[in-house]
DNA sequence: AACTATTTATAAGA
DNA sequence: TTCTTATAAATAGTT
């Protein structure tokens, strides 16, 4: 998106690759925390990198609190 | 962000706030699949507007299929 | 980890 | 609500 424009299209190269995945996770997670602070939505969100680490947001305690989030986590790692 | 910078809190205006939800919800599933796309990442992302609507984005179906995500989404409804 | 030239996202307006 | 557009924000390539 800028010094050029890219296609969306999975990075070959994988230092380029977790750079890019480094910098978007953060644009990303930023992106769901303004809509849910402008908005007054409940967001919550899942990423699992390529190597199968997690990084989580959620909008709010209850999302948090969620008895199910765990377990959902969980599950899906294993699906993974 | 743009005809003028603004502050990241609670849009007063019920009417705004509809249109910023609208076009930043679109924003952030689009992010969310590039990052998904660009990366070979695995992402899940639940956003529930203040009115109780649901948008979902799963990066694959192997998200989708994940049989926890109903209960998981059913008893996030409850909770709000 | 910083920089910066560009692309992209988007706030306000039409 | 859909389009426009001026501007803020994100970020690809570089150092």
């Amino acid at each position: 998106m800028t010094r050029r424009k890219i296609q969306i299209k999975k990075i070959d190269n994988r230092t380029a690759r977790q750079v890019t995945f480094s910098k978007r996770r953060r644009g990303l997670f930023k992106k769901a925390f303004e809509l849910s602070t402008l908005c007054d939505a409940e967001i919550g969100l899942m990423v699992f990198s390529a190597t199968g680490r997690l990084f989580e947001y959620a909008s709010s305690r209850k999302i948090c609190h969620c008895p199910f989030l765990d377990r959902f986590v969980h599950a899906f790692t294993m699906i993974l």
